[in-house]
DNA sequence: GCAACTCGATACAAGAATGTATCGGATTGA
DNA sequence: TCAATCCGATACATTCTTGTATCGAGTTGC
């Protein structure tokens, strides 16, 4: 194992093509990306592609299940880790400091996807499922803070977590189109603001 | 004038043009639409698309401006007339009623648009003009109620109005991965409940 | 009613993209 | 070390897409 490897592994092929195919995807949209134009960018040529992808299909199809799976599980983690708001806000914040988007990729690519599934009938029910997933998560981090507060309260924690998670795919929106007027803390002010609203606030 | 029209006139294959792209568009994404797709879809052959546009940018520009143009103005129309958030929210439930989106298309060809806008660096700077006068238009909104309701009050609205649209897209968004969970509704509710808790509220 | 014009159809050329078959160097296992 | 295998490159056939040039039926202006 000393040797020196001339030759990258199948693995390495394929992260290279993901990799390649998400700045393309970003740059010309996922419609007019051309199976060559992405194992170009790889540093490959077709064959490399065809090796190990049938079409471009497939390769979002594996695209989705290695990004969504492990940027949303990671999403997950997060809010798992911090069982209530105050936590869950601190992280959040601490990655906004970090630029990272939420979803560790970036937000075009993510519209993309989110179109390109929208489209894939027979895909949608599993990013659905994922979906929920999410907003269970938030919902019970909501339900949490509520019981902890000790607020018997009208606020109904899975139509909260809803709220939440469209205001934060609204603004990465409307950031794309206008990030002059569209702060990239907005979703964070947001949901501060809607904690203090909801009298779910720590101070 | 009387004289039976054997050939449509030219905005009447403008106009089944556009049509048919917003359809093709919104099946197959603007990227992979191609615009012998286009103009098949119209009833037309590429002849009629070249002698009209001359390329499927300029195509998608116009459909831009003309759709955008009027359905902002609608929409806009629509804020304009109603100068308090009760009337303005009838107005949205009688739409809502009506089944029709408040943007007056296809959510997911509004989507696409809207990433097609992210990526022509030239346009969007227009779009994100047109974005303000909304985000105007609904603080202005919420600043009349707010007066009207005479409650000093710390809201602040050009924030507001922000959160409002981004709320009604990123709801649009997630209606296109999981309309079984995210209900047509959402956002109608979800401003309700706003101004419920920002003390909005009529009752 | 005739001449000029308009606009969509048709034909054609060139290029882009896809998918398959095949090759050969590198790697692996015995 | 040798045979089998792997995997990316290359070449090729096919189809799709674009853009242009030209035609002709229908319309309009005079």
């Amino acid at each position: 194992m000393s040797r020196v490897r001339t030759r990258p592994t199948r693995d390495d092929t394929r992260d290279r093509l993901f990799e390649a195919a998400a700045r393309v995807f970003e740059a010309d949209g996922i419609g007019s990306a051309s199976i060559e134009a992405i194992a170009a960018a790889a540093g490959f040529t077709r064959g490399a592609f065809y090796s190990n992808f049938t079409s471009k299909d497939e390769l979002i199809i594996a695209m989705l299940e290695d990004h969504v799976e492990q940027s949303i599980r990671r999403n997950m983690d997060i809010l798992a880790r911090h069982g209530n708001l105050d936590d869950f806000i601190a992280a959040l914040k601490a990655m906004d400091r970090g630029k990272q988007d939420p979803l560790g990729r970036s937000p075009l690519l993510h519209m993309e996807m989110i179109l390109f599934v929208a489209r894939a009938e027979k895909r949608r029910p599993e990013l659905a499922k994922r979906l929920r997933a999410r907003r269970k998560l938030v919902a019970d981090i909501v339900e949490a803070t509520l019981k902890s507060s000790a607020r018997g309260d009208t606020l109904d924690p899975p139509w909260m977590a809803s709220v939440v998670l469209a205001l934060e795919d609204g603004f990465r929106l409307h950031r794309l189109i206008d990030p002059e007027t569209t702060p990239a803390d907005s979703f964070l002010r947001a949901i501060t603001d809607l904690r203090r609203r909801t009298g779910l606030a720590s101070e």
